[in-house]
DNA sequence: TAAGATTATATCGTGCACGATGCAAATGTA
DNA sequence: TACATTTGCATCGTGCACGATATAATCTTA
């Protein structure tokens, strides 16, 4: 534990980092996402679906733990744009169903380069490959935790 | 490495939970930053302003890697709640200084008890004190290699 | 089955975050 | 000293991100 005058130093916050290194996350694939004509959020939304086709706004909003008031716009912004069609639910019309256009399915393929890309960047980096495996794992534990306690908080 | 298809899973991902964890962290910061009339990025800033007082927007920017287009209009508002003063620098009229005002110096006390407050939100997760030390450790590591990156990609 | 609670989505206002651009002061160079 | 370049900050437009709130559909339950 750092010194109490120490508390506060920059160095010394969890949270410093993780907003710092998100932001900048952000920035390195964005050259890469501005040739699919996508945003990073757009970007997130389309791996979802990408995984699993046709789902509602309350679904994708829990994968993403990203509020529908976010999500609403952006997704009008996808189905703009051609890559999204939204529909509300025949069975349940509160529902809107989020289906893949065949433009958002045409992604898929260039998207696939993406990952090796971001990869190649991190080449010559004192950071390797396992390091950013237990990396990864670390995070997603905390994901849970931070999950846990936004959960406890309402 | 994960299969081809599921390169682009949401699981297989590295930027996803920094990117959730970042959210997820300034949501629990919230509630204790209100009390304090401080948004999360204003309150980096005043991380950094109690650090060292008398800063320019520059060094607060190259500090928080946040653009100066984005910190203006932030300490404008830090400056309308009469937490820091903005002045040009005499000796070069181009530099605008930052300087706490009182009401910013008096935050400082009841932040102090921010760190204390967030991490006994972490008590009864599996997360343990070893682990955050582990786990900020790589954070700036990755930080610092991202920075990299971005250098060289101007 | 009608009243009240819950759920799914949407709207609005505020505050980032950043690229593109502008501008004035400072600096470099012939 | 003239003039181009660089630097530090600011403005503008777009797109999140979220709390507060609204609205309509659905479910619950007396």
């Amino acid at each position: 534990m750092p010194n109490p005058e120490e508390l506060l130093f920059l160095r010394n916050q969890l949270c410093f980092p993780l907003y710092a290194a998100s932001r900048m996350t952000t920035k390195i694939y964005t050259p890469h996402l501005q040739e699919l004509d996508l945003t990073y959020p757009q970007y997130l939304v389309m791996l979802v679906l990408w995984e699993k086709d046709e789902r509602s706004v309350n679904e994708i909003s829990k994968e993403l733990h990203l509020e529908t008031n976010t999500l609403t716009p952006l997704l009008k912004r996808l189905e703009a744009k051609g890559i999204i069609h939204r529909e509300r639910s025949q069975s349940d019309e509160r529902s809107v169903k989020i289906r893949l256009a065949q433009k958002g399915k045409d992604l898929h393929k260039p998207a696939l380069e993406i990952p090796g890309k971001i990869w190649s960047s991190f080449q010559g980096s004192e950071i390797d490959a396992q390091d950013l495996k237990d990396f990864q794992q670390s995070l997603f534990k905390l994901v849970d935790s931070l999950e846990g306690q936004l959960n406890s908080m309402k």
